[in-house]
DNA sequence: CAAGATACCTTGCAAGACAAAGTACTTTGC
DNA sequence: GCAAAGTACTTTGTCTTGCAAGGTATCTTG
């Protein structure tokens, strides 16, 4: 079940990740990796969807410790998108916890 | 995209509601309404769920104003789950916001 | 050269949100 | 009395997206 809760915050998570910094999505997967579980079966759909989008760029850079890796960078497109989907997350998060601390007005 | 976020929460924001009361579920309809968007193509087959997984149980009741309304009530088994998913949510939005405050070790 | 780590990609499945359409009951206004 | 609107439940089909599983290719180390 815990698989459903990630819908939607997957995408926020790289947004977020990119906006600080170039990553390639082995790296993405290891640091998504300590906070929730995910696999690269997750993560290279997810890239290509992005990239389709618009939100971000990517580049190949050759590596000595294995295959070429793919980097991918944040566009201006792809900021303006995680600035909305930050707020999103912030708003919704906020609201099941007030429907869960019982802070509505419900009889 | 929002409606991505809801994944996971729909059901222990309904297990939440009915752990303070009976319900039927045109009125949870309206007060998940109050927080997010939400219609009976999904509340209904949800409900169907919980009930099928023993969650919750529900029983007729004739209306004066309507149609007879579909109760539900919550069982011993939903509120050990809805306990769950309050902890499995708490600790999966701490996460999230952890990440996306940058408080995360990454260089 | 085999094994293991690194790195990428694709296929197929499953879960669940939602629009849309349908049914049926009640009240209200003409 | 009947059309319209509000109440209430249900089902169908579509779309998104997380993930397991399997595949390819590179580099290092024994």
């Amino acid at each position: 079940m815990q698989s459903q809760l990630k819908r939607g915050t997957l995408e926020l998570c790289v947004l977020t990740i990119l906006c600080r910094g170039d990553r390639y999505g082995y790296e993405l997967v290891n640091i998504i990796s300590n906070c929730m579980h995910i696999t690269e079966g997750t993560i290279y759909p997810l890239m290509k969807r992005l990239k389709d989008s618009g939100s971000i760029d990517s580049y190949i850079v050759e590596s000595q410790e294995g295959p070429p890796r793919k980097y991918y960078s944040i566009t201006d497109d792809g900021r303006t998108i995680q600035q909305e989907q930050e707020n999103e997350w912030r708003s919704f998060s906020e609201s099941i916890n007030k429907l869960i601390n019982g802070e509505e007005g419900m009889s």
